[in-house]
DNA sequence: CCCCCCCC
């Protein structure tokens, strides 16, 4: 049985197959010979609605740039901007990229372009399986084979859903610059939302979240609408990340991953590990983050006073005490009422404290994104 | 693209 036959079989009687192999002659005609057989027969099929005759054509780690034209069935991990770029004849042209995988690799496809549209206009989202269409070439950048989606190319919604071999990433590694970030971690603190004016005059929203998994943890930026994934969440719980990228803060000098327009964050049933590990008070040197375990050993009074900018706010110190050592500790904002509840002996674990030469001693500062319990 | 780590 021949090609062009098997791909008749799957349409069911819907039209007659001498109808069916006209329509395709016509197909490859139209395309001013740009597409063989097959495709022509996978492009009718599509005309008539349906759409599985691409189902399994081709795996993604089967695909070569010496195959030209291809179809398969992949979900999108990752959506790019669109970019715009003249033309020798004086034309401007536009180019999208969008990342697909299968349960085999993942592979680029290049939108030209009308068809970058569907990146402009929001309606393909990370997490959509596709029916695709394209055609495969090297990569001149990569030296990788990515599939060119242009005129003559589908772009399809289905509902099967692909399996993705995603490549996951440990906190550990995650380095300044990284994109396409995959993670799962323990959900470990979410900030305030924060109100902003963006450099264009717009209003903007973000917030940071704290994530850990057995190799550290990370400081996670959400952006404007992505804010909102948070309002499902509670401490503790099981989350990933999807989609993210990284970026050195400019304030901390930390890598911090940020969820932008394409960029996933929800529950997870995955399981994941996450330990503080507590730094003995002696080893503490300034300018880094610690937690610390240990007891109260000294309480001091609740001030409250002006900060420069005018506004006011509360500190209170104390101090914490463990096998190697005693420091002086400053509670900020609310954490400064935690004085009137605190006895000496209490047990206390102070969480992402960050330290610095202080005023007798190296001190830590307990501010907005330090956790404290009392046993 | 935002905000921090401020007191006596």
């Amino acid at each position: 049985m021949d090609e062009i036959t098997e791909i008749y079989n799957k349409l069911g009687g819907i039209i007659s197959e001498d109808d069916f192999r006209k329509r395709v002659d016509e197909k490859v005609d139209q395309m001013s010979g740009l597409c063989d057989m097959k495709t022509a027969a996978m492009l009718v099929a599509h005309d008539l609605g349906v759409t599985d005759t691409v189902k399994d054509i081709i795996k993604i780690k089967d695909i070569t740039a010496e195959i030209g034209n291809v179809s398969f069935v992949a979900k999108v991990t990752s959506v790019l901007d669109v970019r715009e770029f003249n033309r020798n004849d004086g034309t401007i042209g536009r180019v999208g990229t969008v990342k697909v995988a299968d349960e085999t690799g993942s592979i680029k496809l290049t939108l030209w372009d009308d068809r970058a549209d569907i990146i402009t206009n929001g309606s393909v989202d990370v997490g959509d399986c596709l029916e695709i269409t394209g055609y495969a070439k090297e990569d001149s950048y990569s030296g990788g084979t990515v599939i060119n989606i242009g005129k003559y190319g589908l772009m399809r919604e289905t509902d099967q859903n692909i399996e993705v071999r995603m490549q996951s990433h440990k906190i550990a590694d995650i380095k300044d610059g990284m994109s396409d970030i995959n993670i799962s971690g323990k959900l470990l603190d979410i900030s305030d939302v924060r109100n902003f004016q963006k450099k264009d005059g717009n209003p903007g929203r973000v917030m940071n979240i704290l994530i850990g998994d057995e190799t550290g943890k990370i400081r996670v930026t959400l952006w404007d609408e992505k804010v909102d994934s948070t309002t499902s969440l509670n401490l503790d719980d099981a989350v990933e990340i999807i989609n993210g990228y990284a970026r050195t803060n400019n304030f901390s000098q930390q890598v911090e991953v940020q969820i932008g327009n394409h960029g996933v964050l929800r529950k997870t049933e995955a399981n994941v590990e996450y330990k503080e590990s507590f730094t003995p008070i002696t080893d503490i040197i300034p300018g880094e983050s610690y937690s610390i375990k240990g007891f109260v050993s000294g309480l001091g009074e609740l001030r409250e006073f002006e900060k420069d900018d005018g506004t006011s706010n509360m500190v209170s110190n104390i101090y914490v005490s463990d096998d190697t050592g005693r420091i002086r500790v400053a509670l900020w904002g609310d954490h400064a009422l935690l004085v009137d509840e605190l006895d000496i002996e209490t047990p206390i674990e102070i969480i992402d404290a960050y330290s610095k030469s202080g005023y007798e001693d190296i001190e830590l500062s307990a501010g907005n994104r330090t956790r404290i319990t009392i046993k």
